[in-house]
DNA sequence: TGCAAAAATGTAATCGATTACAAATCGAAA
DNA sequence: TTTCGATTTGTAATCGATTACATTTTTGCA
């Protein structure tokens, strides 16, 4: 069927435009070098010629790519592909393609990905979740790279993040201030940065207000919907039930609100529940979630600038940003 | 810091195993063409030096790239991103990196994706919506491409795709035999084929029962939340609500809920509510969603599947995958 | 107009693998 | 021990661009 027609290749076009392949190279890569009118017949001739450059050519002598691997735990999780859509926007117009590895949660396959740079298959890396990372650093020795949403503790590797702590501490106080005293905490995953900034925020409220930190209130969850359920269970079987419970992220408040309801409860009735990251569904959850804002796509957008900045050899701005996240009170929680 | 120190070459693993480079590259292709002797000294000469392949030289010799890019209008759409997962997981044992560019739901850019495969940056296509393709469809020729969830009508196009009319003409039938007789439909963006097919099966099933096809009833979309509030609220505002409301995704069944909740009504006691697709958060939604599952890994491996085959010459199974769906009743619907 | 410097263009080596073809080695049968 | 065919290995051309360096053309100015 497809009747594999030869591609133009740059002799084509050289041969068409009546000048050398470095002057079509210069003409297509660094117009400015080249005269006028010469450059008007080199386009003349790609545009007669059909002529597309073929990339692998380029890459094997130049070695860059223009391409940039993410490391994405799950791709299909609604956070990461959030900070993925800004990281993808951000890129296009500098000219580099975006290349997704899933490492389904897998150590194993989080290692693999130092090759793709040594194969000369990417120019940077951009990891959404550091976790294992300490364990490559070494191997990564050269290659420009950028972590994401967690800090990787003394890597020294450039990161953007959210404002966790604080974050975390500031929903905490809003809870106090609505007049909560027993303020449950459901965890996300104990090996996990984030999870750990977050709820050093909440102690940190606890603290500043003089609240007990009484570890019956403290859950242990894994970012799900059903983990937020287990824990609420857990909690509500307890002597003396909370008054809020704060998940640290939003589909574990769902989980709680979804538990509470099962029990003949209500949020926020009963129980106010506040939850972390804002997603999609947060505002059309019914309650509508209380939450904490986090710029996802900025998160992906500034990662993404700073690794561009890093592998074009410029000093970017910022080697840390943090980026501060929103409070967002919504239905689930209420004043007592 | 990074001593960038020099890669090493194909040639000096052959100078360290005492062979040609011929053989190098035979031994790391087709290990069977060499003898094990040989095999093992070039493979213990690849762990000493730290060889790994270059990507870019190879790409260019056997023009392959090994990579798939494939074409989505969202990234972070709930949708999309699990239909991607799906894609990952397969191309990654199969050899195959994945490319991802997201258009924004931008037209223009849509086009833009036949040059990856000119430019020789990838060996196929996967387009997840195929909305525009028509134009591309030329420019396409002789390059592997596979269309998922739309199917592109008169493209000829390989395609993966859900059996939409008849889950929609399923659900709408269930709700019938529920008892529901004013039942309106939320429809997504017309120029949609996804969107056809699903009105198709909802008007179907209507006429199929002997009931009418009010006009009235039927309320544009555009697959967000928003369009389901603001269609519910128009439903609410006729002079006989209906009984039940058919949205043909679940982020716009979401919205409808809120819709009545909002005026003080409750689905299902009030109205019954459907959506379609059956996302992660579906099952959690207060009142639990009924809908329409749809494989959306599943859909993704199988398109990639499918892809590989065709870069890799062998005859696809089948070029026209239609999987089934299944309907799941949950709280949002009830009998009347 | 003549001349030096600057700008534009051309020549050809190069990036690092793969693979057609040639050469060498091996093994089995006679 | 030959000998022929099958296996294994080696030599070197090749993929299609970029770019250092050489050469030509243009420009500005005396």
């Amino acid at each position: 069927m497809g009747e594999r027609l030869q591609r133009p290749k740059i002799d084509d076009v050289a041969r068409r435009a009546g000048v050398s392949t470095a002057t079509v190279s210069r003409t297509l890569a660094n117009p400015e070098q080249v005269k006028p009118k010469t450059r008007d017949a080199v386009m003349q001739a790609v545009r007669e010629t059909g002529y597309v450059l073929n990339v692998a050519a380029r890459n094997l002598r130049t070695s860059r790519t223009h391409a940039v691997l993410a490391v994405v735990p799950d791709v299909s999780n609604i956070f990461f592909s959030q900070v993925l859509q800004g990281i993808a926007a951000t890129l296009r117009p500098a000219g580099y393609s975006l290349i997704i590895a899933d490492t389904g949660n897998d150590p194993e396959r989080e290692r693999d990905h130092a090759d793709f740079v040594r194969a000369g298959r990417v120019d940077g890396l951009l990891l959404l979740n550091g976790r294992l990372l300490s364990a490559a650093t070494g191997e990564l020795a050269g290659a420009p790279t950028v972590s994401l949403c967690e800090r990787i503790p003394g890597s020294g590797l450039p990161h953007v993040e959210t404002a966790n702590r604080e974050a975390a501490r500031a929903m905490t106080e809003r809870l106090i201030e609505q007049g909560h005293r027993r303020i449950a905490y459901v965890a996300g995953p104990a090996a996990n940065v984030l999870e750990h900034d977050r709820f050093a925020g909440y102690r940190e409220a606890l603290e500043a207000h003089g609240l007990p930190l009484d570890a019956s209130l403290v859950r242990p969850g894994d970012f799900s919907i059903r983990a937020g359920e287990d824990a609420a269970h857990a909690l509500l079987a307890l002597p003396a039930r909370p008054d809020a419970i704060f998940a640290c992220n939003d589909a574990m408040a769902m989980g709680a609100i979804r538990a509470l309801t099962a029990a003949g409860l209500s949020a926020p009735r009963d129980v106010s529940v506040a939850g972390f990251d804002d997603i999609e569904f947060a505002a059309a959850y019914n309650p509508s979630l209380t939450t904490v804002r986090q710029a996802r796509t900025e998160i992906g957008a500034r990662a993404a600038a700073m690794l561009v900045d890093l592998i074009e050899g410029r000093q970017p701005a910022s080697r840390e940003i943090r980026l501060p996240a929103e409070i967002v009170m919504r239905d689930s929680t209420r004043a007592r």
